[in-house]
DNA sequence: TGACCGCGTCTTTTT
DNA sequence: GACGCGGTCA
């Protein structure tokens, strides 16, 4: 046979790859085996003679596409594989824009604004606006931007749409449209793009400029789009515009999987794809090469609860397998030791290894306990997520410097070193600084390069300083097309004193500090090597800004083998585990509170339920615990009403407990004892308490000591004359109990919680405390 | 101006 | 618990 690969796919994969007529939809079930569809479809297409540089290959994350296009140079070969246009939306349109830079407005090498960047503009208009926070919340204002942009409404349009207006009314912002206008243009200023900018202004692109939408559905002869259904408005019709040539296209995706509606996704744009294309051949993809049958089955008898959906039958032809564990722990300290004691079971009786096993959460705060637990039993992890290289404080300032000097209007990157390492340039310098620019409706740098024409009030000592450091950025932008990215990093962290900043003392944050910077500038190294060795001639500093502007973490990912998983169920999307873990499955975690007030947003949480279970290939273990501690209090909670939806056949659910609704406890006075007596009431089932029982009963602190939560790690006194965990009663205060231990100046203090009084920090020579046993 | 402290707030998911 | 903010003090 001509196509030898072709012999590996079933059926419907392979209706599915080799039609490429005309448009078509790919309903990709989990574990159905959809990325071999789209690489075999790909290597299909450039077999029967399709250029590599005429097909677009749209996917969600860069790491997708890095994997995709390794696997179809494992068939076509590399030379032939790199050039293909294959990237996130993010990556290629931005591409597109710089080369396209004449036509934006922007210049080639503008700036992406990260979220931090994006809210920090967004925090300071607002201020500059005399607008109250509480009522403009900055993160509110950057989500409602964010969806005006992704369904391509510009701030003109914004301004005068009324549905839009009564919507800002109503949510009590009805400012909202000036500050995005501002907002738009102090980023044009900035000649900075955040990341919905990257959409809506190729958007724009091809709206304003015919001949270049024209030139790009030339090039673009095939486009293949992964995730569709995580594809915003914005994405859909760039996909839409560029397909309308020739008709080329071929999407894939799960409506059931479809998950980052927060993001501006419609699960709409896959569900209606028949009705944009109507000659569009839909194929679906039903057999499950990847999960047990009791796994595949519980998953289907979820997501059968919701009513927004593609219709198809999701099979397995794997081993039955083992029933779904549902486990229920009173802490999510326990929760954590029950993940690492199962850990260590499934390690040791039952030959997974470390590398097999993933532990999924709702919310990277998660993380904690379990991390904590596992390393307790020197269990090696890798958490993904949480706040990454590139948002660590001393990579971000580093990259500020970068950013500046590459890009002097970048006023984002201006706020942030300006006065770091500190040059005596505070914030009311800063301050007059920006509100003169805007005055004069110019660029911080214009003010710079010319402070006395516009007026800059500020002495000759604040003026000599911001001079100086005008002058240290221009030194270096001077070189930005004379040295190479590496060689004048290198030079800018030495010169500006970034580096010696973090030896002024050995401590350990400073130390890895230092090793992260080191690290960073092996990372452009490595950057300019790469392009030396490809001969390309991209190897400044603003073409590696480009460059890492989007990547997150993921991309990084070093694949360190033979550790446990922890990350977020969303960033667990398109992987598979033999063994996984999805802890905290309690209401109010999961499904997030923010997302139960309507059926179209908890039907989304549910599919994030999907997600987390179709990503199990032999076990899925799924725990909650009644009582988590939360935003610094013990909360109580109840078992996701999400259990429920799980068909019980597939469920093994311990016989003492049921995950049908519970009264919840409500811990109105002291959360601590609530807790003991619980599981004292769980002890002994034939007693149970009244609410009216309100008055204090102390608890033993050895019975304390059996909580995880009395490990007393963090003590750091030898021999507390108050234990860690003891209730003391105080004469003013009252009863409370010992969170924490310490000497300070030679002098015992401690941490104590004296519920409603607060927690209170006192010395104990002073502190006259009765310990209660 | 900068360091520090105490207070209140707020918490989803991410290109 | 983490962070940001505002106020205070040197």
């Amino acid at each position: 046979m001509e196509f030898p690969f072709l012999d590996e796919l079933n059926d419907s994969q392979r209706q599915a790859v080799i039609y490429t007529d005309g448009p078509s939809l790919v309903i990709a079930g989990a574990g159905s085996g959809k990325t071999r569809v789209l690489t075999y479809k790909i290597a299909y297409l450039l077999k029967m003679g399709m250029r590599p540089n005429t097909i677009l290959a749209l996917t969600f994350t860069n790491k997708a596409a890095k994997e995709m296009k390794s696997r179809i140079a494992q068939i076509v070969g590399e030379n032939v594989a790199r050039y293909l246009w294959m990237g996130t939306f993010h990556s290629i349109f931005s591409r597109i824009l710089r080369a396209e830079s004449e036509k934006t407005g922007y210049s080639k090498n503008f700036t992406i604004y990260d979220s931090a960047d994006s809210k920090s503009l967004i925090k300071a208009i607002i201020k500059e606006m005399k607008l109250d926070d509480k009522v403009y919340k900055p993160g509110l204002i950057q989500s409602r931007i964010s969806f005006a942009k992704n369904n391509l409404i510009t701030p003109q349009a914004y301004a005068s749409d009324s549905d839009v207006q009564k919507s800002d009314l109503y949510a009590k912002v009805p400012l909202l449209k000036e500050i995005y206008q501002i907002y738009s243009s102090r980023c044009k200023q900035a000649d900075a793009m955040d990341f919905d900018d990257l959409l809506l202004q190729t958007n724009l692109l091809f709206r304003n400029h015919p001949d270049a939408l024209q030139k790009y559905q030339h090039i673009f002869q095939f486009i293949l789009v992964d995730e569709y259904q995580d594809t915003n408005f914005a994405q859909y019709l760039i996909v839409k515009k560029l397909a309308e040539a020739h008709k080329k296209i071929c999407v894939v995706g799960d409506d059931a999987q479809s998950i980052y509606s927060f993001r501006g996704a419609n699960i709409d744009n896959i569900l209606q794809f028949k009705n944009t294309y109507p000659e569009a051949k839909v194929f679906k993809l039903e057999r499950n090469y990847r999960s047990t049958k009791n796994i595949v089955n519980a998953a289907n008898s979820l997501i059968d609860k919701n009513s927004a959906q593609i219709k198809k039958t999701i099979f397995s032809e794997k081993e039955t397998g083992e029933l779904i564990k549902v486990t229920n722990v009173f802490t999510d300290l326990e929760e954590g030791m029950y993940v690492a004691d199962n850990i260590k079971l499934l390690n040791k009786k039952e030959n997974y290894g470390h590398q097999d096993i993933a532990v999924l959460y709702r919310t990277n705060s998660q993380s904690r306990v379990i991390e904590e637990a596992l390393r307790k039993q020197n269990i090696p992890y890798r958490i993904y997520g949480g706040l990454s290289f590139y948002q660590r404080k001393e990579i971000k300032d580093v990259i500020a410097y970068f950013r500046l000097v590459a890009n002097r209007n970048d006023e984002e990157a201006l706020k942030r070193i300006i006065n770091y390492p500190a040059r005596g340039i505070g914030d009311t310098t800063v301050g007059k600084l920006f509100a003169t620019a805007q005055l004069h409706g110019v660029g911080v740098w214009d003010v710079l390069n010319d402070m006395l024409g516009y007026n800059l009030p500020v002495n000759a000592g604040t003026a000599a300083k911001l001079a100086n450091f005008r002058d240290i950025i221009d030194s270096y932008a001077a070189l930005i097309t004379e040295l190479n990215a590496y060689e004048l990093a290198q030079n800018i962290i030495k010169g500006t004193g970034i580096l010696s900043e973090t030896f002024l003392d050995r401590s350990p944050e400073n130390l890895s500090k230092q090793e992260n910077i080191q690290e960073l500038l092996k990372a452009i190294h490595e950057f300019c090597d790469e392009k030396e060795k490809n001969g390309e001639a991209n190897l400044y500093l603003s073409d590696y800004l480009a460059e890492i502007s989007l990547l997150t973490d993921q991309d990084t990912d070093k694949g360190e083998s033979n550790r446990v998983t922890l990350m977020t169920v969303h960033a667990a999307k398109g992987l598979e585990f033999k063994v996984v873990f999805i802890v905290g499955m309690e209401e109010e975690l999961f499904p997030s509170p923010f997302n139960v007030d309507n059926e179209r947003d908890l039907e989304e949480e549910r599919r994030l339920f999907y997600v987390a279970i179709t990503r199990a290939e032999e076990r899925c273990l799924i725990s909650y615990a009644r009582s988590r501690f939360r935003n610094g209090k013990t909360n109580f909670s109840n078992p996701s009403r999400f259990l429920k939806d799980i068909d019980e056949r597939y469920l093994d659910i311990p016989k003492d407990e049921t995950i049908l609704d519970k009264p919840k406890l409500t811990g109105n006075w002291d959360d601590e004892v609530n807790l003991e007596r619980m599981r004292f009431n769980k002890q002994q089932p034939t007693i149970s308490f009244q609410k009216e029982e309100t008055e204090y009963i102390p608890v033993r602190p050895k019975r304390l000591a059996k909580l995880p939560k009395g490990d007393n790690s963090k003590v750091t006194t030898q021999n507390p004359s108050v234990p860690v965990g003891a209730f003391v009663k105080h004469s003013i205060f009252g009863i409370g109990k010992v969170l924490e231990t310490s000497i300070v100046n030679g002098n015992e203090k401690a941490e104590i919680d004296f519920g409603e009084k607060g927690v209170k920090s006192l010395l104990l020579k002073f502190a006259k405390l009765e310990i209660l046993q």
